[in-house]
RNA sequence: GGAGGGAUACCAAAGUGGCUAAAUGGGGCGGGCUGUAAACCCGCUGGCUUACGCCUUCGAUGGUUCGAAUCCAUCUCCCUCCA
């Protein structure tokens, strides 16, 4: 029972510290942590490896404390970070928030989950508060975190608020008398810091289990909004399809683990198989999708995508514009926002980004061709769709 | 509080009066080859213009000059050393 428990809530963990085992052998629900940070305003796959995580204890019949930073959000996480955050307004931290709330039940099961927000107890604090917290922990300690120490030899500032981070973070464990905590690997400090708040405030110290960073499409940075390497949770179908279709096939295995069900020895299976990676990438795309919408998104999402890519074909539904009196192609283009600027669009058509589709197929075409009504166009390489109107 | 150094495009980094819309690298985009993979090759990468060209951009503001990213003044921010 317990191993098989331990099976599941081990796949893809990076590292576990504390004793697991016998919080599990305990029987009773236990109370699972995972800190937000209600900074970005969309949630994208990596933040799934995490919430499918907590699902899983969820399953097992724990329960989730989803917590939304707002407190720590005016001070931003310093974790691997190699400057100061700029603070968050209070009003863009409630508005972040509640997109949180509106995106994490793809995944959560709202029935075993309860949102908290940390300026609850931290607000309350007080200046007294706080500073009793920081008498706690020592400069000398702080700096053995190695963001902090890399930037302290770099001469890079470190705000005296980021080094209180780690202990309202760990504070937070306190105040929910946590279990266990789940976050990821950057997250290490500030995990292990709720262990030792809780010991001296004689609590017994949560399981840390973190969970790696995915990385993004580009196979190099993590998956981050700000990269531009991110899949939101809430993209359609088409794109989220399309984008796994585009991961460098070094990431396939890894995606599988941490982001699908489908059972380990059916992925070693694979890999041990001559399967072709684009058909393993496609199983990927239809797993993913199925996650975030439903098997049927994602059987037709993959319909569509063997039509538009490997069949050359164009979709069905395609946007359409009418053009306006006497309007060049640059500008139909700038209008229907396939591009940012017109010098963008004729950019592209010069070297050739920009097709119509007839007899002879996908064919190019320069800045002065006279479309016509019907026409269907194709801008740049990952293919959008224009009809003419 | 004192002395010195720095701020250049998405990022890093050259440029110290005109040849600079600004070298180079990375990233991004497009083309080729593919499996919307990787690697590789080619091109592009401020805006407006069919084009000649014009306009805006080198921390901010003001000035010198025919002409400034480059010189001067003030300001803002960052770093180093000293206290």
């Amino acid at each position: 029972m317990i191993a098989n428990a331990k099976k599941i809530l081990l796949r893809g963990v990076d590292e576990v510290i504390g004793d697991l085992d016998s919080k599990l052998k305990e029987g009773r629900p236990l109370r699972i942590k995972a800190g937000f940070d209600p900074t970005a305003p969309d949630l994208h796959l990596g933040h799934t490896v995490l919430l499918r995580k907590l699902r899983q204890f969820q399953d097992l019949g724990h329960k989730v404390f989803f917590l939304i930073g707002d407190f720590t959000a005016m001070i931003g996480d310093p974790s691997g970070r190699n400057e100061t955050r700029p603070p968050l307004t209070r009003e863009a931290v409630l508005v972040n928030a509640q997109t949180y709330k509106d995106q994490v039940f793809k995944i959560l099961d709202p029935l075993k989950t309860e949102v908290v927000f940390n300026s609850s107890w931290l607000e309350p604090l007080g200046a007294a508060g706080i500073l009793k917290l920081a008498s706690y922990r020592t400069v000398a300690r702080m700096l053995e975190r190695d963001d902090f120490k890399e930037r302290f030899k770099n001469n890079i500032e470190i705000t005296i608020t980021e080094f209180l981070y780690p202990l309202l973070q760990g504070y937070d464990s306190v105040a929910l008398n946590a279990d266990v905590e789940i976050g990821g690997s950057d997250q290490r400090f500030n995990l292990l810091m709720g262990r030792k708040l809780q010991e001296i405030e004689n609590q017994p110290p949560q399981v840390v289990v973190m969970l790696p960073l995915i990385e993004g499409l580009d196979g190099v940075r993590k998956m981050s909004k700000s990269y531009g390497n991110a899949i939101g949770i809430l993209e359609n179908p088409d794109n989220i399809f399309g984008k796994i279709m585009s991961i460098p096939d070094s990431l396939i295995w890894r995606y599988m683990i941490l982001l699908t069900s489908i059972s380990e020895d059916e992925i070693e299976e694979m890999k041990n198989s001559a399967i072709n990676p684009r058909d393993a990438k496609a199983r990927l795309a239809a797993e993913i999708v199925s996650m975030l919408h439903d098997r049927s998104a994602a059987e037709n999402a993959s319909i569509r995508f063997d039509s538009i890519f490997k069949r050359k074909e164009k979709p069905e539904e395609i946007s359409e514009i009418i053009p306006l009196q006497g309007e060049d192609l640059p500008s139909l283009l700038l209008r229907a926002k396939t591009v940012s600027s017109k010098s963008e669009a004729r950019r592209l058509i010069e070297q050739g980004g920009v097709r119509v589709e007839n007899d002879s197929g996908w064919t190019k075409i320069t800045a002065t061709y006279s479309f016509k009504r019907g026409d269907v166009l194709k801008v740049g390489k990952k293919g959008q769709f224009l009809r003419i109107g």
